[in-house]
DNA sequence: CTCTGCTATCGAGTAGTGTCGATGCATGAC
DNA sequence: GTCATGCATCGACACTACTCGATAGCAGAG
């Protein structure tokens, strides 16, 4: 009697993600993962300029300046903001490229 | 002399993220931020049939039987994925809804 | 019933993350 | 030069998450 590998080992799509694509890809949604700086990136996003000072995103989320400044570099270590000092002031604005790179990956995890 | 305002404080769109939807949002970018189910997710949207066997998802990932099942059930949570007993296995499969959901969060930060 | 195999849960160890107050650094005003 | 201000960094704490071996639960075969 053979081994019936038929009913549970069915064969798998050899194309699967790589793990160092997956690494990458996990930092990018982790960075997305934290209530406050999805509001941070909503606040830059809807913002009329499109860019916004960091002395107006502390109140809004609620937290102290520098647990904000410790998001705000998280999401720029992720590619997803960008800085620029603008005398004493630094001026934060999202990065499109990025986010909209996370919605293909998002698509093709589900058709590939 | 009055307070120079406009150079900072520019008005905020006030209709940003709030933070309860900010937290639902998170929780399921929260489950995207792990390379291991960040392949587990794309061996299933890449099957044949559309859904495997959890005997057929702990090798591929290199963890260990429990991990991977720790990991599903984060997913599960997340409603990334259904599971549905057959017999004395369980086959896992994408919820392609929740991942054009996410993907729609991503497309209105950025435009709203 | 017992036995076997597949999956989930438990408990514990380790590492990582969010948060804050205190402090440092840089810029511009004076 | 000094001073004030905006932002980043540091140090510490609490909490959470990933991982594993051990174990429990569950369905089907015999």
């Amino acid at each position: 009697m053979t081994l019936d590998v038929s009913a549970c080992c069915a064969p798998l799509a050899e194309e699967t993600l790589p793990e160092a694509k997956a690494l990458v890809l996990a930092e990018a949604f982790k960075a997305l993962g934290d209530p406050v700086r999805l509001q941070l990136l909503s606040i830059l996003a809807t913002a009329d300029a499109g860019e916004v000072c960091a002395c107006d995103l502390v109140e809004p989320v609620g937290r102290s300046q520098p647990t904000v400044s410790h998001h705000l570099k998280v999401l720029r270590d992720a590619g997803l903001v960008t800085s620029e000092r603008r005398g004493v002031n630094i001026w934060y604005a999202v990065v499109p490229e990025q986010l909209e790179a996370l919605r293909g990956a998002l698509r093709t995890s589900v058709r590939v």
